[in-house]
DNA sequence: GCGCCAAAAATTGGCGCCAATTTATTGTCT
DNA sequence: AGACAATAAATTGGCGCCAATTTTTGGCGC
């Protein structure tokens, strides 16, 4: 095909055979409106798990076409916040017990080493945003759930962010957001969310550098969002036997 | 066609206004040939970071359609595995420098309390996996390039295995993908991925039970891996240059 | 009345085509 | 010669249409 020119020093005019992609757009898919939309309705639980997403709804409803949203499907389904089945649809994530308890699990395993992490590394401007934050929380308004769902999501965000680790903040975020979709699957209706003053204890100490302490509490307040679920108990016989008839149903009619 | 059994509870037959996810099909689009062909090319470094995913290539290669394709990629993207800029196309993901950095501390993170929670709940079964693993590892053909790369990853995917969390087990997956982008970016040439002692010895700690010892040794083996890349010295003409023929092979091998 | 079978409506899946943009090639000027 | 500009080729993006499957609706027999 083409020559392969000896290098001389720089890199001439038959160069642009590689695109260099770190060095433009930045811009991914992550700030589509769309997928932005569903994400923001789920952490609010505005959107239930199991909940239907129909495409032309969606179209309609951001006012684009359905080609677009199949995209912002599949990414929202390659990060398990929705659920695709071939020729079913996508509906919101709904996890499992056993997967419900496997995040709580692995948000205590990675947040207690987080909040370890983010003491180790807190500087000034740490501090600082922590106790913004900390203020924000305490004077905010209980009376507006949705702000309020928002407001403790974000304090587990801020810890991970001043972990200084993208990366570690990015599958947070990740964590979070299924630990949302998990709660609203299992919970016990009526409950709030968070323990009122977990967060301003654990921030008390992570300003205090109390190291031991910060994780015992960050330990303590995700175990205490876990004892919020149970394992659908009581009226789920019906939710049980309504899958099994819908299963054994489908089953009937595609092996035939 | 055997239908179904006479159900006498509740469930009327306008009541099937919920779908009911879980109990169907549980078949996604992980298990996709495509998604899976390019993430084993990637695991195995045929496919190097910056290379281009041409549609029209894939999908030859692949005997499917560009519809297929875009799909696949668009959950790839999701998962940070390929790079898509508008217009432009799909790339394979390359990590900046400080990704590659991050990337390695949340492993560190991450599979230390992994291998603490794997000897916690160490039993029979698991055991005797880990063994036979470093059996396999022990006496494999190291001149096979590919299969040392399965091997080695393949360890660590076991640890996480033993700490018996699927969640994490994925999240594991997925920082052991993106490490081997990292490493791909950034590595010196002719240096193996491990050290070859590092795994037998991480395993003999997990089998004797000394989480601290087992904790220190995994530490230590990552951050050996992390000493293995380098910021992009200088030498970025080579480096230039090792991509454009890379990329000419690959199209050499997916068009013909 | 209850549950099963058949037809109709709605929804997803997939392909082809064409416009928009980017990338490669060629020509021209300094 | 080297660099810039215009043209040509290749690639991605997007829409409409139609087939395949599922879900709903209606009808029949017990």
């Amino acid at each position: 095909m083409k020559r392969s020119r000896p290098l001389k020093r720089k890199l001439k005019r038959s160069e642009p055979k590689r695109p260099e992609p770190d060095a433009v757009d930045p811009r991914s898919i992550d700030d589509d409106p769309v997928v932005q939309g569903i994400l923001t309705a789920i952490s609010q639980k505005r959107l239930k798990p199991g909940a239907k997403l129909g495409e032309d709804k969606l179209a309609a409803a951001f006012g684009t076409t359905r080609i677009h949203i199949r995209q912002a499907l599949a990414h929202l389904a390659a990060r398990k916040v929705v659920m695709q089945i071939p020729n079913r649809g996508a509906f919101v994530y709904r996890p499992s017990w056993e997967e419900a308890l496997d995040i709580f699990a692995a948000r205590r395993l990675i947040e207690t080493a987080t909040v370890a992490a983010a003491i180790d590394r807190l500087d000034k401007a740490g501090r600082a945003e922590l106790k913004a934050h900390m203020e924000l929380e305490a004077r905010h308004d209980r009376n507006d759930r949705w702000a309020s769902l928002s407001l403790t999501a974000d304090f587990h965000i801020l810890v991970a962010k001043l972990a200084g680790n993208q990366v570690l903040l990015d599958m947070s975020r990740e964590l979070m957001l299924r630990t949302s979709l998990a709660i609203a699957t299992f919970e016990q209706p009526g409950e709030p969310d968070c323990s009122p003053d977990a967060h301003p204890d654990i921030g008390a100490l992570i300003l205090a550098r109390d190291k031991a302490g910060a994780v015992h509490a960050m330990r303590h307040h995700i175990e205490e969002m876990e004892q919020r679920i149970r394992p659908t108990e009581g009226e789920d016989e019906v939710d049980e036997l309504t899958a099994i008839f819908q299963e054994i149903g489908a089953r009937a009619r595609a092996g035939g």
